[in-house]
DNA sequence: ATTTGTCTACGAAATTCTTCGTAACCACAA
DNA sequence: TTGTGGTTACGAAGAATTTCGTAGACAAAT
């Protein structure tokens, strides 16, 4: 398993994973377009603020590139899962003692679910039992 | 609900926070002690740290503390769950694009989930279900 | 009264994360 | 050749967070 060799990305590079996971591989330009997009906040963030970021994010393998081009190519070095699995543990051992289904619990009466996903969740639950039984 | 009313602790607040809501009111040096105990890091954490952030908690409005004996004496101000729903809203946010019930997939998937709770879980959907129809 | 130990307050250093300015480079068009 | 525009590299400023040293206060013991 060994999730915990992921680096723990920050805020401003689970940003740019995100676009990454999103667009696929892309250029600074690009992930930089992106990020000033969706946000909110009208205050636009620099362009070279972005590549230095990228240039962090490959040194800590978070990402790979292509540099063959002079424009260089970036991709995302770790899958969208295994960041999720990771955050996920940490807030579950931080904030709720430990306790993932306590977390569970509470996701489940604060958030809305449609009833299909619901279903899917039972269906989750279902299978497990089974496997036990 | 205004849950974005509650400032978001950091990191070393949040840790400061779980001593306060599992011990209840205490003294500087109990927190600071406790800090310690749980804390995997041979690094220990000054006397004088645990104060100054205890400090800054009480400007911002985290904990309340009763002053009246020289020795302060501390307490939370702001409710675990209110923090944990925050929390999750945030991690659903960034990591999980908003799907929280991909996340509560994800929590059941890789947690392991007693028998019990597994129970407990399909009772909430099935209140929920019951609810809507 | 003096010492000793513990406490609070607070400034500031240290650390981590984010942002950007500047230089150097290259391709392409005028 | 000489811009013009877009690119990378990189140092360093700025901001947020964490850590600690030091000073001053107080209480209890000697």
């Amino acid at each position: 398993m060994r999730t915990n060799e992921i680096p723990q990305p920050t805020e401003a590079e689970l940003e740019i994973l995100t676009v990454l996971w999103e667009q696929g591989p892309v250029t600074v330009r690009e992930v930089n377009d992106k990020l000033n997009e969706r946000r909110t906040d009208p205050k636009e963030i620099g362009y070279t603020t972005t590549l230095k970021l990228l240039q962090i994010m490959f040194e800590k393998e978070l990402v790979a590139r292509n540099a063959d081009a002079r424009t260089h190519i970036y991709s995302a070095a770790i899958a969208q899962t295994d960041v999720q699995r990771n955050m996920l543990q940490r807030l579950v051992d931080t904030a709720f003692q430990g306790s993932a289904m306590q977390m569970v619990m509470q996701a489940l009466g604060d958030h809305d679910a449609s009833t299909e996903e619901l279903q899917e969740i039972k269906a989750l639950i279902e299978k497990v039992e089974k496997l036990r039984s």
